[in-house]
RNA sequence: GGCCCCAUCGUCUAGCGGUCUAGGAUCCCGCCCUUUCACGGCGGUUACAGGGGUUCAAAUCCCCUUGGGGUCACCA
């Protein structure tokens, strides 16, 4: 069975890149019918929070992300690090170092000056003697001296670690009695049976090091698949200065959480020329082993066109739902179907589509300078009120489009004569769907009203 | 700096020795549709980082250079 996990250490909220390890780790679990695990990194115990935890459990959910099991904490599993540290005292596989941080200091110091390497010299490795008082020691691996350490990595292809330029006796416990990074990783992915480390390639040089922990224990060393970082559009790392990628910033842009998914999937891996990928396609076709090698860079434009494509394939009823956090609620609306159907392709995210809407469901409380320079002329005004006048003889029967056609032919006048200015009157801008839909979901009542109230305006 | 990873249009990518005068998507630019803006349709500009090999044949394999990135903690 792939049991595959998400191991984010809780400093701030789940971001981009999270998310994207987080779907690999998803899809690649749930395609093999295996398990998806959820753990939290807070063994420094001064940067972790509550909150943040929550907002990744919140950020799963808004995408629709499940874990399976309980969320492992690993600030609750101090005791049990503890015992696995004390097995390998015990079996001499790792040892007392008291060396004080001055001391090693002054040795990485004297190492860079010498053009060396900075490492640990091994001094209390075979110490036998008497400890030296007021010194609380750290507990270091023995970690082997010479020879190399080959990685299978799923994604990089095999690599290969020197161990005499790489590896040091690690600190796997520090002076406090806590567990060190490296160590507890080891231990809880041996512990939790992760058969599958899905994660970012900034964790490649790490692995050696885990790789002799996997040793020391005669753990079963899982498969490995370091997935390359994502980068901002100017090529460097993707940081908090490159926009949203705070993954609950989308959901407040107006970004849906299929398009985030489908962005993220195509973001280092593809199945052919094919774009557009359901939850059962991406379950369907991905695979870890066929991630890309090379790192690849956020595009806002993608992602928008995503997010359009999206916007015009789902529900009238969840689109209006999405719409409510935006201030609008059109659920009440006669003509919603019809509201929905003329702006859903016109917008890049619920955002904007909730201006949209917003523009159509209520009249102008101003009227676009420009547009109105450009587009009102006595003759059209004249047309205007005329037309206005027509309305309140007789509400239309028939649509708005055989009603106004009708008019203008009996005015002699042209659509390209009256649209314009109609649509100003309507929305306050240059720039709305065909004039006929909105003419008919706002209603020739409103129509009459909304003429009115820029024909007194433009008097003043 | 040491070690490690990476390198096809601006961007995401297809390609896994011949089917490549390099395909798709996005962006951009035209044209069409049209009452405006979009949508949609059609078309266009743009890429194998450079240099050596291997081979009858290289975007594809190897080496070097260059360029990017990551990592070197009693952080995770």
């Amino acid at each position: 069975m792939v049991i595959t996990r998400f191991a984010p250490s809780p400093t701030g909220y789940l971001h981009i890149g999270g998310l994207r390890t987080a779907l690999y780790c998803y899809l690649w679990a749930r395609k093999c019918g295996g398990k998806f695990l959820l753990r939290i990194e807070d063994t420094d115990l001064a940067r972790n929070s509550k909150e943040a935890a929550d907002a990744i459990v919140e950020a799963f959910k808004w995408v629709g992300l499940a874990h399976d099991g309980e969320i492992v904490y690993q600030s609750n599993r101090f005791e049990l690090y503890k015992t696995y540290v004390q097995q390998l005292l015990d079996e001499g596989k790792a040892y007392k170092c008291y060396m004080s941080k001055e001391e090693l200091d002054t040795l990485r110091e004297e190492q860079s000056a010498r053009k060396e390497r900075p490492r640990y010299d091994g001094r209390y490795r075979d110490f036998t003697g008497t400890p030296p008082h007021g010194v609380e020691p750290v507990i270091r691996i023995k970690a082997p001296l010479e020879g190399m350490i080959v990685l299978h990595d799923g994604i990089k292809g095999e690599v290969h670690f020197n161990v005499a330029d790489m590896l040091d006796d690690f600190i796997i416990a520090r002076s406090d009695g806590t567990p060190t990074y490296n160590f507890v990783v080891t231990i809880d992915d041996a512990l939790m049976g992760v058969t599958d480390v899905i994660r970012g390639d900034d964790h490649l040089s790490n692995t050696p090091k885990q790789i002799v922990i996997y040793n020391a224990f005669d753990f079963a060393i899982p498969k490995f698949f370091h997935v390359p970082m994502i980068l901002n559009p100017d090529g460097k790392k993707l940081s908090k200065r490159d926009g949203a990628t705070d993954v609950m910033d989308y959901e407040k842009e107006g970004f849906l959480p299929e398009t985030l998914l489908n962005f993220l999937v195509r973001l280092g891996w593809s199945h052919g020329d094919q774009e557009i990928f359901s939850m059962e396609e991406m379950l369907e076709w991905f695979d870890p082993n066929s991630i890309n090698k090379s790192a690849s860079a956020y595009n806002q434009e993608k992602l928008l066109w995503l997010n359009a494509h999206y916007i015009k394939e789902i529900s009238i009823e969840r689109l209006v739902e999405l719409l409510k956090p935006f201030g609008v609620d059109i659920s009440l609306h006669g003509n919603k179907e019809r509201l929905v159907e003329m702006l859903r392709e016109r917008a890049k995210t619920i955002k904007e589509f909730a201006v949209m809407v917003q523009q159509i469901i209520e009249a102008p409380n101003s009227y676009d300078e420009v547009a109105v320079q450009k587009c009102i002329t006595s003759e059209t005004k004249a047309l205007l009120s005329a037309y206005q006048e027509a309305l309140h003889v007789s509400t239309p029967t028939q649509g708005a489009e055989v009603f106004t056609k009708a008019f203008l032919e009996s005015k002699g006048a042209k659509l390209k004569d009256l649209a314009p200015a109609l649509r100003i009157a309507m929305v306050g801008t240059a720039v709305s769907p065909a004039i006929f839909d909105v003419l008919e979901v706002i209603g020739f009542n409103d129509v009459q009203e909304r003429i009115q109230k820029l024909l007194s305006t433009l008097k003043e």
